[in-house]
DNA sequence: CCGGCGGTTTGATGAACATCAAATTGCCGG
DNA sequence: CCGGCAATTTGATGTTCATCAAACCGCCGG
């Protein structure tokens, strides 16, 4: 792992952040001073569950895939991350451990920021503090769909909801070309790879047929009403 | 709907909610001083998915569920809020309009916030930011935790877990007091309640024993090794 | 062009859970 | 103590999805 201060691009890319988007001016800088860059490879563990908890992270590339493991080994997504997300955030007021483990599914590139440190600019700093709970805000709200999605939906349901969320049109034709493997998407929508697979194929008579990450679909209005 | 300002008794119980706990002096009394209590009816909506967000939630009494609908009519709960419980709050920083349904499930007292009188107290005060900022955070953790026990836990399992974590020993024989009827410990598990009946029927040969509310614990130990 | 490898799909099967219906229990007011 | 109603349990059944195994595909290095 390659660790190092923040460069000019990675700078563009951090202020896409939820965290950092919204800051400006003394408390931009005062954020982006305490960052560290970290360039990992794939699959590697950035913490552990029952770990101190001492750091939070901010996705500039690549991916990272949350997880809990059961005692008999199984493995099982929280979340999937992807440029732009910041995770763990909630321990800088959570405390203590942390509660799930966090590995990089790619080659990826991290902003790394110490918990105790960005707890004190919080205190200090109004604006920090909105950019702090406006993040943990949108991401409660996230993950509170997230279970009532898993709660109430099918798959093939949740497939289709990934894709019209992010389907710019709203009628006819369009296509989504989904930004990572096929593996992570099923990580994120708590399917095992098989289930996802059996959930496009559901779809296939709804007008949507895929090749590879490029998914076409036939009428967004037909796909709706799958949902 | 019974509203009125706050009393004494009420007071009490509105320090122990997450939001409060931790709070003293000027910063507690402004809170304090914002809240309205209302005395509400079983089965009385709070608010409902879709509403534009004006409010969040501390409980004082009784229970909160939190759900959602899907078109055909379906339901899952996403969180069963108990006294000391604090809902609806990542709309301080969420903005727009509320993502699910609050409903109360037995007569319930509530404390209500006004969203933006919250977020203006959070910028003037570093104490009362703190407050909302753990709040979040804790919240935050606990969803993520039911993600992940949603994905990787079965019911007997999930059902295992409520029990021993309320459970006041480590070892040998305890009994836990179902604080609510079993049909909202079922949504708050995300199962039917036939599914929760059964759960517990699996569960028999470990030792355990129910009789109404009352859950009679043979072993402990042997109950933690079923999760 | 060939072979190999990882990711994906397909097939077969079983476990877990929802759903509907009916029996049972518990609880409350009379 | 007796209904009566709501909550819970039990039974029967079907759906959904995980799991294991095998086939398939695309991609890359030789």
């Amino acid at each position: 792992m390659n660790k190092h201060a923040i460069t000019e691009s990675e700078r563009g890319q951090l202020l896409k952040t939820t965290l950092l988007t919204g800051l400006q001016g003394r408390s931009l800088q005062r954020m982006l001073d305490s960052a560290i860059v970290e360039e990992r490879e794939g699959r590697s563990s950035v913490f552990r569950q029952g770990e101190n908890a001492d750091a939070f992270y901010c996705v500039l590339n690549g991916y990272v895939r949350l997880f809990r493991l059961s005692r008999e080994g199984r493995h099982a997504d929280v979340r999937i991350c992807q440029p732009g997300d910041v995770f763990a955030e909630c321990m800088i007021y959570g405390g203590g451990d942390y509660t799930f483990n966090a590995q990089t599914a790619d080659t990826a590139t991290l902003a790394r920021f110490d918990l105790g440190t960005v707890r004190r600019l919080a205190e200090e700093d109004t604006n920090i503090a909105r950019a702090v709970m406006t993040c943990l805000s949108q991401h409660l709200i996230d993950t509170m769909h997230c279970v009532g999605s898993d709660r109430l939906n099918t798959a093939p349901q949740r497939v289709a909801d990934y894709l019209l969320e992010r389907c710019p049109i709203d009628r006819g034709p369009a296509s989504v070309q989904l930004p990572f493997q096929k593996n992570l998407l099923a990580g994120m929508l708590g399917l095992a790879p098989e289930a996802l697979s059996r959930a496009f194929s559901t779809l296939r008579p709804r007008g949507v047929t895929v090749r590879g990450r490029m998914i076409q679909i036939g009428d967004v209005q037909a796909l709706r009403e799958v949902v």
